[in-house]
DNA sequence: CTAATACTCTATCAATGCAATAGACATAGT
DNA sequence: ACTATGTCTATTGCATTGATAGAGTATTAG
């Protein structure tokens, strides 16, 4: 049941553009600044953004003045997309999945008591992951720095 | 987010034993008995079984008459234990994990998006295997059995 | 007592995926 | 032109997964 490092670090990423400007403008931010603000290998946080980048997620600005910033609003971009981008389905058992269905072998679907759990755990994660957006984490974030 | 074969095949054979006998006694099954229901590898289900044994959920009994059978009534024993012994943790990250927690090295923690989120989600994955017994699992695969 | 049967234990294996690193290339700004 | 940044592909080491093999031990049937 496990997030990996990718899923992480590319979460963690997406997290920081998704924090406001402090001019309220679009947020652009370079990997290496990124990586220093969360401590993540920036080599290996190239491939995901590019990865995201590809998936439509985020956009990119090549040279100098370069970086990344969302491709929507982030509003718009929920956690569950981009774990999926970068770590695969939701459930926790194939046969369970919507997104990736395949039949598990179990000799009736329709009674196998594994399979009912595991759907409702796979709604449960989906539940949260598919419903909190960038903007709702980054606000959360904000939200708790304020009262300490 | 995944359960191993580990954990699927595991699972499936707890709940197996967990059913209950024509005459209501415990049940006692054989490996190669359970990995026909189920179309699982008998040698490797022979290591599993045997973790969970040495992990006190089941016990067994040698030669020729001999079976694994449950440690406790199937009441007692959640789904949440037996994922953690064959898959560990159930938390996506160890820094909102309650079994095994490891520090995640962002700056703040309190503070940190992503370690809300993945709280909550491993409080409901949590909430629902830790509260899912094997006699639950049974009834509700029987119950759709009988209105088919 | 002996053979058959089923659990016990350790070792080994191939394949896969994860996490990371490396380096050559393309593009934009000064 | 020079430099800083994103783009792309390849490669690597390592751990884990999923599975198989085989020798050993307890128990029962005959």
């Amino acid at each position: 049941m496990r997030l990996s490092k990718r899923g992480e670090y590319g979460l963690r990423a997406m997290i920081q553009l998704a924090h406001p400007a402090a001019d309220g403008s679009l947020r652009v931010m370079q990997i290496g600044e990124i990586c220093e603000l969360e401590k993540m290998p920036v080599k290996y946080l190239e491939q995901i953004l590019l990865t995201l980048k590809n998936s439509g997620l985020l956009q990119s600005k090549r040279g100098v003045t370069g970086g990344y910033y969302l491709a929507k609003p982030a509003e718009g971009i929920m956690l569950g997309q981009i774990v999926r981008i970068l770590d695969g389905p939701l459930a926790p058992i194939r046969c369970v999945s919507q997104m990736a269905y395949e039949p598990c072998g179990c000799p009736d679907e329709k009674s196998c008591g594994l399979r009912m759990v595991m759907g409702d755990v796979r709604n449960a994660i989906a539940g949260i992951l598919d419903n909190t957006s960038l903007a709702d984490v980054s606000a959360r974030s904000r939200a708790a720095l304020k009262e300490s």
